[in-house]
DNA sequence: TGACTTTAGTCACACAAAGTGACTAATTCG
DNA sequence: CGAATTAGTCACTTTGTGTGACTAAAGTCA
């Protein structure tokens, strides 16, 4: 989100980036540079010789103040017709952030991915693939693990997961699939969170000690 | 693949074509138009006003005489600094052909997917994510049938899921998630192939018809 | 012709994984 | 203290997978 796009712009590179709030997802937007009343994806007009992965990872840091703690690319979009710059095509990545840590950067705010604010249709297709590429990689990247804090108790990593899949799960079996994917290690800390018995805490067990295992399924659904 | 392109194309669009050729898959090139020793993928700058997908069409009929039976974008490649174009982005497309219909355009070969000619590194890059995208859409999308003809028999479906995951399949079990996945149907038509018992023929089972069905499963393995 | 080979197609059983409800454990609240 | 609340585990049932052996229908060749 930078100075008027010159004519040159022929592509942008746009960023989704993502975080839990409570109990539902948000999406970082800021105020149209041309139209301040409406709002859109923060986006960058790369430099020459600057990668893409480079400039979505810049794109974030100029919006939020600090690096995604994981980025994709969704693809590249150009059928909408608009988007803030006059760029033709448009390469989006989603980024995810921990549990806001930072304040995002002056005219940028939250809001629910599930009801957002209207957007150029380029950008809301972005949004779309976003969550579908989310989806889609839950069990093949540490998606869940990355919108938590380091250490976190297995009933908030279980609720990331159905926040992600948009559906309960069963505790039991939860539980059963996450051991089998040697995904997580326990912490010698407990932590009593007001009412029921205290949660031990865990964190995300890094590759190198991991066994082979077999990708996971959260397949099963609550009744 | 064009005329020599303006300084002013900051991206293309490119084409991974694939077909299966006997025990291999094979993907189209054609010659380097600057350099008629080496190879290309199909490439193609879009016009202004032309969608990302339909100038990916446009390149795979530029190259082949026809459009592929399913077509899918891969994302957008920045990194390696070499390309055909001196483009700074181009966007691929996977695209697959039914089993030689078609003949290539003059300048065109296949070549087996896994023993390319030299190309360049994005290229490479390109074709490298071809056959992930491949794989990993395998049991979202009609991957394997858009490769075979209109009918064909389960254990030429079976040669080519095993081509594409690159692992032997145990028929009883490819034939059980068959079943389960209400993929295919039966038709009232046999072929015999020579030696053995005249093989049922089937054909992908269109959308309408399907049953509610669990996304199938191929991850089984042969001893 | 009839045994043998080759490919298609099916079955049945053992074993592994998933769905599910009920149970125990450790806290806070009143 | 007892009820309520959240964590954590168990055991049982149902479903899915891995696997080898079996039957079926053709061609080959002595």
């Amino acid at each position: 989100m930078r100075e008027r796009p010159s004519r040159l712009a022929l592509y942008t590179v746009d960023a989704v980036l993502v975080t839990a709030m409570g109990s539902e997802l948000a999406i970082l937007l800021g105020r149209n540079s041309s139209d301040r009343e409406r709002w859109s994806l923060p986006w960058r007009i790369p430099q020459t010789g600057e990668t893409l992965d480079a400039a979505a990872a810049t794109t974030a840091r100029d919006a939020l103040g600090e690096l995604p703690s994981w980025m994709e690319q969704i693809g590249a979009f150009g059928d909408g017709k608009r988007h803030p710059s006059e760029a033709d095509v448009s390469v989006a990545y989603v980024g995810l952030i921990p549990h806001q840590t930072a304040s995002p950067r002056d005219g940028h705010t939250w809001f629910p991915v599930a009801n957002p604010p209207l957007l150029a249709p380029r950008q809301r297709a972005m949004v779309d693939g976003a969550t579908k590429t989310l989806q889609s990689s839950l069990d093949q990247a540490p998606i869940a693990f990355r919108l938590l804090p380091a250490t976190f108790t297995l009933s908030e990593l279980q609720q990331m997961y159905e926040l992600l899949l948009g559906k309960r799960l069963h505790k039991a079996s939860f539980r059963r699939a996450l051991q089998a994917a040697w995904l997580v290690e326990p912490m010698d800390e407990w932590r009593s969170e007001g009412r029921g018995r205290p949660a031990q805490l865990f964190r995300y067990l890094p590759k190198k000690k991991r066994r082979p295992h077999r990708g996971v399924r959260f397949d099963f659904l609550y009744p």
